[in-house]
DNA sequence: AACGCTTGCAACCGCAACGCT
DNA sequence: CAGCGTTGCGGTTGCAAGCGT
């Protein structure tokens, strides 16, 4: 494919922006001359403090512009070239996990970018998908009735919030909230357990790159609680991996080694079931509570709520 | 050769979260 | 706690190359 980073054309946009519309702010692609710069400079004095890097660089680039440059271009760690099968076989088993979350995606794919991701999904994988009969938002058939001609009869799940989650057990398709208050994971099966809270509290589970920073955080606000910090990372990623190679058994052996039982809270005294308990009863999947331990982690202990329905 | 359509992807935009004062 | 600046994310745009006619 060809080189963008060699394009000389300027690309006009009508409404400027706080930090791109400014007098004498290049736009469109970099060229040669400003990558060799931009990289200079950050090897020199490293990255951040975006918004005075080009000034401090000599660039006449927005300071967003330069990070987006670094980011997905520039970084020695950046993998170019094609997809191989495997990582394509790996972007296809997060998306089913995590949906549109990209840089979430990219981190668990050494040299790929968010944005390398998005645009291979966009062009490539959810091409491949549809073609395969199935809905590359949702990863479910299309048309659930391979026998049945009137392919619109069953729609697929609409979904309004791009965050959410197909939730998928015994075969059925379920519509669950995911909140998260005060440290509590909390996900009520509105369908199957409509009347039932599931409590496992936060600290039991572990986190991922993309919402550490939430219970990072509230760890510096907290010093003094006895978290669990580094382990939930690595037990994170042997839960992602697990879920990834479908290999949920073997995270569920480690985790009963590695932590306490779920704490089963409830608010009120209803019944109520822990989420490794729901999912063995089928009323959750992993999957759900991978996705929405990241959804809730994530806006640092904001309530999420995913309408699946 | 010329034209129009499609494809692939770098770059841009708007917004939300975060951090500092 | 509010306000403001900065950073990062996901969606979208627009253009060059490829391709078909």
């Amino acid at each position: 494919m060809r080189n963008l980073s060699s394009r000389n054309s300027t690309r006009s946009r009508s409404t400027p922006t706080p930090c791109c519309g400014k007098v004498g702010i290049k736009r469109g692609p970099w060229t040669p001359e400003e990558d060799e710069i931009l990289a200079n400079y950050i090897k020199k004095d490293g990255e951040g403090r975006w918004r005075t890097l080009p000034k401090r660089a000599g660039l006449l680039r927005c300071g967003k512009s330069c990070r987006l440059r670094w980011m997905n271009y520039l970084r020695p760690s950046v993998k170019r070239g094609r997809i191989a099968p495997d990582e394509e076989d790996l972007i296809l088993r997060l998306h089913r996990l995590l949906g549109n979350r990209w840089s979430l995606i990219a981190g668990r794919i050494p040299g790929r970018t968010d944005n390398e991701i998005k645009n291979y999904w966009n062009t490539h994988l959810s091409k491949k998908l549809i073609s395969q009969g199935i809905d590359p938002r949702t990863h479910k058939p299309l048309y659930p009735n391979p026998n049945s001609s009137e392919i619109a009869k069953i729609a697929p799940i609409q979904n309004s919030n791009p965050n959410s989650f197909p939730l998928e057990a015994n075969g059925g398709v379920y519509r669950a909230t995911a909140t998260r208050e005060n440290d509590n994971f909390t996900m009520t099966n509105l369908d199957q357990f409509p009347n039932q809270v599931i409590d496992d509290g936060a600290k039991n589970w572990p986190n991922c790159d993309g919402f550490n920073k939430g219970l990072q955080s509230h760890h510096e606000q907290n010093k003094e609680e006895d978290y669990v910090g580094n382990e939930n990372e690595d037990a994170f990623s042997l839960f992602l991996d697990s879920l990834i190679n479908e290999n949920v058994f073997v995270y569920q052996q480690q985790q009963q080694q590695q932590f306490q039982q779920p704490k089963i809270v409830g608010p009120s005294g209803e019944p109520m079931i822990s989420s490794s308990q729901a999912i063995h009863h089928g009323s959750i999947s992993e999957a759900e509570v991978a996705y929405s331990m990241a959804a809730s982690g994530e806006k640092d202990g904001a309530l999420n709520s995913y309408d699946l329905a």
